[in-house]
DNA sequence: CTGCCGGATTAACGAATGTTATCACAGCAC
DNA sequence: GTGCTGTGATAACATTCGTTAATCCGGCAG
């Protein structure tokens, strides 16, 4: 998979792109890196002058507590993700960007951003409907976490997780890789790691998952939809013209 | 206070606007409409061909869940926020905008922002940007609801929400009107009424706040603030080109 | 004025979640 | 192999939060 590939079928299953769209975005420069578990990616409060799409793994936005090392995740990011877009109206970003196990991303210029804000009026919605999903997301985060308790909301989180990932290709058979720890869990559903463990083992005795290391497996989709009251309509996947 | 003067300023305080793009600005035509409390002022699911800007009063993002008459509000809207412009590039809303209590609003058609985003491509990253302030809310609210109790939990909402209406000339003097509920804070927060109560309560104690009413009074700004780890960064007032 | 209604407040109790501690187990350095 | 380290699993107990119920108060219809 070259390039933004991942990404222009992101765009391709919410809007129509014209041939020469789909060929400024194939012109675009970027510049891949890969990295490891618990690297950061893009720094915060630095005036960034690029933003990342994945290409492989997860990433996670990252905000760091004052006193002590406690942290809260307030984002998932999967293949297909323009991580940071907003970093380029921000100009800069209000938490840190790290990568979840190993991962690849390409880096675009802001100055090419800027050139196609400029130059390409419908290209340059379907980017700032990408940043709005996100926000449709999150949204939708703070909707389970005001509503769900422990077990339903960590259902809620794999439901979306499954979604996301099978819908780029990167999950298929109820099947995904989660390179995340119980720790990880904690900081981005709001529990302690304990409480994340006692959601676990619950999920696993209704038999809903099977769960050992960073794999899983859904065992009862429609049971687990069920328990999260998860509609993936957030998500947005609907093709209209925008 | 005509028209869209409030949202320029929204702007003018994190960007310089040139003549031309605020002579533009001033010259959208809206629709100015007054809402009552309780009122719909978006409904979710219908294809919209307007966004609203507030004037005046408080709006809410509201979830409705399947069952029961339980909701869950996932953002709060005060003078000068475009409430719904996120649904021009996503076509539609996934939730609903209640007034809570009386309101004015102007809604601004999907033709004429179409028009900006194919011509003025300054502006456009402007809207964009303030929608992605409205994700930056967001993720704040996420990280509050993940690492705070209920009185800090509270206590950060109350922070904000002083802070956004004084930026807007909405309140002064550690002084402002909320005209919610206990029930529409626990709505917000992800707490029972009665919890909520006892937060109110506990601020109360702590000397930081007189409450009655829909009037709310801050005795200890610093004491709220650190206690809730208020850090406004989030709300971006910072003037930067972009 | 009288009565009704909804919201605020409080208490008592039960359920959900946090904290501390312990153990099992796998990976890895040596 | 041995020991060290980090993660997962589990238990016991403390704290936070939800539920139910009762009371108080103000607004408002009559």
């Amino acid at each position: 998979m070259a390039l933004s590939d991942y990404f222009i079928r992101y765009l391709e299953r919410r809007d129509q792109l014209s041939a020469a769209e789909r060929a400024r975005l194939k012109a675009l420069k970027t510049r891949q890196v890969r990295f490891n578990g618990g690297d950061v990616i893009v720094a915060r409060d630095v005036i960034v002058d690029q933003s990342c799409l994945m290409l492989q793994g997860m990433s996670a936005r990252v905000h760091f507590l004052s006193r002590g090392k406690d942290r809260v995740i307030s984002a998932l990011h999967v293949p297909g993700d323009f991580v940071d877009l907003h970093g380029f109206v921000l100009a800069g970003l209000e938490h840190t960007i790290l990568a979840m196990g190993p991962t690849e991303v390409e880096f675009v210029s802001h100055d090419q951003l800027l050139e196609i804000t400029n130059d390409w009026p419908h290209l340059t919605r379907l980017l700032w409907m990408s940043t709005t999903i996100d926000a449709a997301i999150h949204r939708q985060w703070l909707v389970a976490a005001a509503s769900l308790r422990s077990s339903a909301h960590l259902a809620h989180l794999l439901c979306e997780l499954y979604t996301r990932l099978s819908s780029v290709g990167a999950a298929r058979d109820y099947r995904f890789t989660l390179p995340l720890l119980q720790r990880d869990l904690a900081n981005i559903l709001g529990y302690s790691p304990i409480h994340i463990n006692r959601a676990v083992r619950d999920l696993r005795e209704r038999g809903l998952i099977r769960w050992s290391g960073t794999e899983i497996e859904i065992l009862d989709w429609r049971g687990l939809v069920a328990l999260a009251q998860f509609k993936p309509d957030y998500l947005d996947m609907e093709q209209l013209s925008r």
